[in-house]
DNA sequence: CATGAATGAGCGTTCATTCAT
DNA sequence: TATGAATGAACGCTCATTCAT
């Protein structure tokens, strides 16, 4: 079974018929409670639909990470493309990322759902695995350019690549379980500020 | 049916290789993964003492989200007990939380993926909230001390209680999917870098 | 396990407690939704209680057969008691005995549960089969005193019986299923008016 | 999952063949005791069989109700069919009627059990219902057909009703619970003789 | 290309009952 | 006499999947 009828017209728009529908399913019942059955009913199409067009329930999963991941991280390298001036990059930059992910609360909650379940399930993994590594480069991405720029880090780079990462899970774990308080405004506040920090423009530039 | 154990000296005894068989199996199949079935497997007491001593799956996974989310937390509270040098409570005190987060990487595994499960579940977010709820309390504690030795913040407090469960939080997840890396331990070296920054013995002190 | 714990007055009053709450169980759930815990629960003594009293489910439905037609049978048997005039015997007679049966819907719904599950329940038979009897033994008092008083029946007499008693149970049925209509009344009135014409006085008597 | 089969010939056969057996099931076991796992084994098809092609233990249960009442109903219509001589619409029309009732006893039996259960399962109660309606138009036929004939009646129509409705169930309970005995077919025959004289060929006619 | 039919395995839960004081 | 502890069997149902067209 190819992983996507990719032939139709038809074919392609009902694959993301049942995408989308599993996405719902998934950010309100979680992955235990998202069933093909579940998956079938929610995009009308019918479990048997889902079935044919991703193969299994793992295939439709694997589909899902990359698709849900895939937007995820879309919305995030959109957010910070085009943004030229230096200061710009950590100060605006982290800003308009953190507004990206948030503004779908569904799909990160569906993101989170999977990534967990990627932690022991072997068959989710690789999927999972792709998405992060598209996030570590947007990362990276970033404090490429502000190193093109001429500022130098404080730290060794490895560390600062964790961090962020670490910090801006840490931060989303926050915001999928308690919503947007403001004390979490807060905290997203000091990153940013611990974030602008961590470089500088050396003196004698 | 509400945890009819705790009476006799051979039901507590039960109880607990099956909330420890749980344990195994939620760090080895995940929260979907873990049927009754396989715990009573994994106990050899069978499916059915299960049922009998915590009353449904459910009231197994609340039994098993106590258990093991106290038991991360307490092993953290033994941790940074009876630190008194000032300097010691950030710097020795997160080192030692560290090693204590990740002696039981089984425990860990079964602590996220209850936590996540809980998002979408509301049966176990009552216990999911209580353990989360003792973690910040650790959390707060440690900064009252920092405090009353005459530290002084350089951030509002509450974005900071934020800013140290994200942080952790983030470093959690990252250890938990990819394990013990050399990158991850300066991540946290740097993290434990900020964390010291953030107070400070002022000059008149 | 003996029928009841005849001894303590204590049990007397407990065996009681719990044949009651059986009675509004089998009358809200039916015989198959009876179980021994919904009856357990609904004495507020426990499931426990209720095989220690009466040994196992069908000793329990035995004594409910009996106790719950007898209640009926005694109501009955109240209702016709001390009808001297031989008029009256089946005018008044029918019409008081209809109040009685009617009186409590409760005992006629889980009544009529156990009858029919003694059909195919060998267990419940001899019990059940006791209640009819007592009930036939009713009928064929209130003939027997018509006949004393000088009437003369015109069917034969087996076939009398037999015509009361499936009139009876007819309209018990017709009352529990569809509740008491005017129709109902008015098809009851009609009997009373067969069952007047069934018998009369001789001219010379 | 609603009644799946009556699709595909040999669904066709395989539902028909499962209805069978849970007839036979009910008439031997009763309402209570016909479980889905006896019905696959009667029927030879295997449990699942059974949810598969009715859904659910309600499902199958609604579905047999309509079969089985309606093939009571059924020979019962046929049996009163084509009697055009007026006297015989309640003489003979009744024997007939009598001798299609009774020609199966299990089917009564079933009948029986399940229409006493719609009495505390809502779920059933639509189903039995339905029959019990049917019943009652083939009633309204035979006394619309007398009329029709020019016979008047010497009761309110809706009294005559509910008494022979009442009268023939009254009836079936006697022969289901005792049999075919002596005393009941002449309470039978009495009956017909009281069905009789309910209605008479006005003297001008 | 797409879908109805069918199924075996396993789910979580509840049953009536027995054991051991 | 009374009751907690414990259990095997069966319950109705849903799962992901394969077959056959």
């Amino acid at each position: 079974m190819r992983t996507v009828a990719e032939r139709s017209r038809k074919g392609e728009q009902r694959a993301e018929t049942i995408v989308d529908a599993a996405l719902r399913c998934l950010a309100r019942d979680g992955y235990a409670g998202t069933s093909l059955q579940r998956v079938g009913d929610e995009s009308a199409l019918g479990k048997r639909a889902v079935v044919y067009y991703f193969g299994s329930r793992d295939g439709l999963f694997d589909h899902v990470v990359r698709v849900v991941g895939g937007r995820l991280v879309d919305q995030i390298e959109q957010s910070v493309l085009g943004l030229e001036e230096p200061a710009d990059i950590v100060a605006r930059g982290f800003e308009r990322m953190w507004e990206a992910i948030t503004s779908d609360r569904a799909l990160l909650v569906a993101w989170f759902g999977l990534r967990t379940e990627a932690i022991t399930n072997d068959g989710l993994r690789p999927a999972a695995n792709y998405i992060t590594d598209r996030m570590r480069a947007v990362i990276a991405m970033l404090i490429d350019n502000a190193l093109a720029r001429g500022r130098v880090l404080h730290m060794r780079r490895p560390a600062l690549d964790v961090l962020i990462l670490a910090g801006i899970q840490g931060l989303i774990l926050e915001y999928v379980e308690r919503g947007s308080t403001p004390d979490l405004h807060d905290g997203i506040a000091e990153f940013r500020v611990f974030l602008e920090g961590v470089s500088s423009v050396p003196p004698g530039a």
